[in-house]
DNA sequence: CTAGTCGGTGTTTTT
DNA sequence: CACCGACTAG
């Protein structure tokens, strides 16, 4: 292919702006990247072009992303432009190539060469454990904050003897946590996920060869999603360019949410300073939305403060208004979301186009109860993830100690599932000795086992057990030597044993990681570099939990939190939960952290090609408790203009109306609610410019027979149902109420002989 | 050592 | 409400 063929093919599909990236000089850029605007094509087309039109070597190119789907999917577009696959294209997560580089120069980074990666499971059960052992009182020492503390540390770059003596008592025994976890996690040989990245930043500061060898190697670097840099990954993408080579860092400031796990938006206003004659270009036309949604999205944005700025547009159609719902209950919200899509499934729509989108994970159960009652397909996204599951986690276990006995980590694990008849008492006289001698749980075990008087014969049959199985297991190919290691270690038996639901799904799942390891093909590079196939499987399996939740190719209804969301996008998307206290979370509202609150809402509302709906509900069980919500502030904030106040029983539309239009509309025409509630509505409008929904004394109790709106009752022919609405009032009252199995009924509420459930 | 009960707690999550 | 961890009884 000539060059010019290389390059019309290349440019010819792009808009300016993105032609303007993709065939930029060798400069570093900083692309600004609207929610929809192609990013990741424009990336793509970057590398493209630099590898056929600017000549680049695929050897000197750098990509990172944050998750593997991203990189996985990166790698996938560039091979298919190319029509050629790039195998030595460094194409991955941060911390897949911070592994990768660690597996490279182990000795450098002052790693053992068998160091195995500690997820985020592992590592808090070892900062507990040492939290005990230090003698701090574990309930003002809760191992979860202690972990994200050390964790935060190692992001900042700080190691535990960075700290001058100053710091007050708190910190002091922070500090010594961190020195005994570090210390613990060197003598096991486990690196954490925090500690990749730190390891990696350290080798190529402090090794000269290291540095200039990758400095040499990489002259693009190229980054995705940056505004969800940590201050650490910075620093290292800093280092790596140096002098001489070139970043190409696409983000976008308004999408940045994960700042409470250290992601600094502030990195791209660094970038310009950092990186000279870094120029910004911006992507802001959108290929994604409707004009609507759009104008909601940038109404809402416009909010915040210290923006980089962008305003994003599309010459589409504006499309149909926001749906906005009040429902009554959590209950009456799934109800109304689970309405809509089966008006949907009536169109040319199938489960997948739409997805339901939640600030919490609690907020699943209720919409997953309805979808389950509508018999609609669903699928959860988040949740446990195949290696983090129980069953996984024991057999990786197992498969550790078959490489490194003195991961401790994995041998307490392996001790106790299946049980070996050596129990807490004994395991902590090991944990003691282990540490008076500085030695690893094993040594000790091999050496002392006799201290343990009775127990020290089930103690050394354990130890022979594993010796046994290593031995038996060497020269086995990788699936099979996990078949063994799961038969001989007894965890099958162990599994097959326990009763209840769950237990087949273990024992499937304990198939499934010997297919899993059978399919794995490892790595080009790592086979080049010479990894043996165990420790690159056990990499993977850390680096890479695998899907959350059963995958099932089958079309269906996605629910997701609205993190879990970003970066995809759905033809009709439900928002749920817009209360204050919701979404904004009450976390966030009480920290004053809004704008991140509402960069999540931009997002949520990005996400929807043609038609996006709000809902809140007045009423929600929260921790069992039910409490009364206001609506979501970010409501008020999307230009009115853009929503529909929608009814859907009486099948009418009508722009929303917050404060008192909004009871004439909502209590006027014969809803009411009988409620204990009526009277703590009493004041007047909430300083936000909303009221709460208010009902005049007299609207206030006319109790429907005691019955509520969403309220489940049962009636004699038709069985149990909800109820959907109350209309008229006396002896003429009707009620409109869901059936589980005869559908929605009409019934004079006098009749009906309804029962409360 | 397991099973069962009590009490405390309760965003967002990738690697 | 629902889960998890800690503690107690067998």
């Amino acid at each position: 292919m000539d060059d010019f063929s290389a390059v019309a093919q290349l440019v010819g599909s792009l808009n300016d702006a993105q032609k303007d990236a993709v065939t930029a000089p060798p400069e570093h850029r900083l692309v600004l990247a609207g929610a929809g605007s192609g990013k990741t094509r424009v990336l793509v087309h970057r590398i493209a072009w630099l590898i056929s039109v600017e000549n680049v070597s695929p050897l000197s190119i750098l990509a990172v992303t944050f998750t593997n789907k991203a990189a996985n999917e990166m790698r996938g577009r560039i091979e298919q432009l190319l029509t050629m696959p790039v195998r030595q294209l460094w194409v991955g997560t941060f911390h897949g190539i911070a592994h990768r580089m660690l597996r490279l120069h182990w000795k450098e980074a002052k790693l053992r060469q068998d160091f195995a990666i500690l997820d985020a499971d592992d590592q808090q059960r070892l900062v507990k454990r040492l939290i005990k052992q230090l003698d701090l009182p574990e309930d003002q020492w809760p191992h979860k904050m202690v972990t994200n503390w050390i964790n935060s540390q190692k992001e900042e770059g700080r190691r535990p003897d960075h700290f001058d003596d100053l710091g007050d008592f708190t910190q002091r025994a922070l500090v010594r946590v961190y020195a005994a976890y570090q210390q613990s996690c060197e003598s096991q040989g486990l690196v954490d996920f925090a500690e990749l990245l730190l390891r990696a930043y350290e080798l190529c500061r402090d090794s000269a060869d290291i540095q200039a060898h990758y400095r040499r190697k990489f002259r693009h670097i190229l980054v995705d999603e940056f505004q969800d840099t940590n201050t650490l990954q910075y620093l290292w993408l800093k280092l790596l360019v140096g002098n001489a080579g070139v970043l190409f860092a696409v983000g976008d400031d308004d999408q940045s949410v994960y700042g409470w796990r250290g992601a600094k938006v502030e990195n791209m206003l660094r970038l310009e300073r950092d990186f000279r004659g870094c120029e910004v270009v911006r992507l802001e036309q959108n290929y994604r939305s409707t004009g609507t949604i759009l104008k909601a999205a940038n109404g809402l944005i416009e909010r915040n403060n210290g923006r980089l700025g962008k305003n994003l547009w599309t010459d589409g159609a504006d499309g149909a208004p926001i749906q906005l719902y009040a429902a009554f209950n959590e209950y009456d919200e799934a109800e109304f979301v689970v309405n809509r899509i089966r008006d949907y499934l009536n169109g040319p729509h199938r489960h997948s186009d739409m997805a339901i989108l939640y600030r919490s994970n609690a907020q699943s159960r209720v919409l997953e109860e309805m979808l389950i009652r509508a018999r609609l397909p669903y699928r959860i996204y988040g949740g446990l993830r195949f290696f983090e599951r129980m069953e996984v986690k024991d057999a990786l276990a197992w498969l550790r100690l078959m490489r490194n006995r003195d991961d401790d980590v994995s041998f307490e694990r392996a001790l106790s599932t299946p049980s070996h008849g050596v129990g807490a008492t004994s395991l902590e006289k090991l944990r003691v000795a282990a540490r008076e001698s500085a030695s690893s749980l094993w040594t000790t075990a091999r050496r002392d086992a006799a201290m343990l008087g009775r127990t020290a014969g089930a103690l050394n049959k354990f130890l022979d057990k594993v010796d046994a199985i290593a031995a038996q297991v060497q020269d086995l190919a990788l699936g099979k030597l996990i078949d063994v290691v799961v038969a001989n270690s007894g965890l099958r038996e162990h599994y097959q044993k326990e009763k209840g639901e769950q237990a087949e799904g273990r024992l499937e799942n304990l198939d499934e990681i010997v297919s899993a390891a059978r399919g794995f093909e490892r790595p080009a590079n790592e086979q080049e570099e010479g990894i043996d196939p165990l420790s690159a499987f056990l990499a993977h399996a850390a680096l890479e939990a695998g899907e959350g939740q059963a995958a099932a190719g089958e079309d269906s209804v996605q629910l997701m939190t609205l993190h879990a969301a970003k970066g995809l996008e759905f033809p009709i998307v439900f928002i749920v939960g817009l209360e204050n206290g919701v979404f904004p979370s009450m976390r966030a509202v009480e920290e004053g952290n809004l704008e991140e609150e509402r960069r999540l809402c931009y997002v949520g509302i990005t996400r929807a090609r043609q038609q996006l709906y709000l809902s809140y509900a007045e009423i929600r069980r929260i921790h069992g408790v039910e409490q009364i919500g206001m609506p979501s502030q970010f409501l008020k904030e999307i230009p009115p203009e853009c929503v529909m106040e929608t009814r859907p029983r009486a099948g009418m539309l009508r722009p929303p109306s917050f404060g008192g239009a909004r009871e004439e509309a909502r209590f006027g025409g014969g809803y009411g609610s009988s409620g204990g509630y009526g009277n703590r509505y009493g004041g007047g409008s909430s300083p936000s410019g909303y009221s709460a929904p208010r009902r005049s004394a007299a609207l206030a109790t006319p109790a429907y027979g005691g019955f509520k709106l969403g309220q489940r009752v049962t009636h004699d022919k038709f069985g149990e149902g909800t109820i959907l609405s109350f209309e008229g009032e006396g002896e003429r009252a009707q009620v409109e109420i869901r059936f589980r199995s005869a559908g929605v009924k009409r019934l004079v509420l006098g009749m009906a002989k309804l029962q409360a459930l």
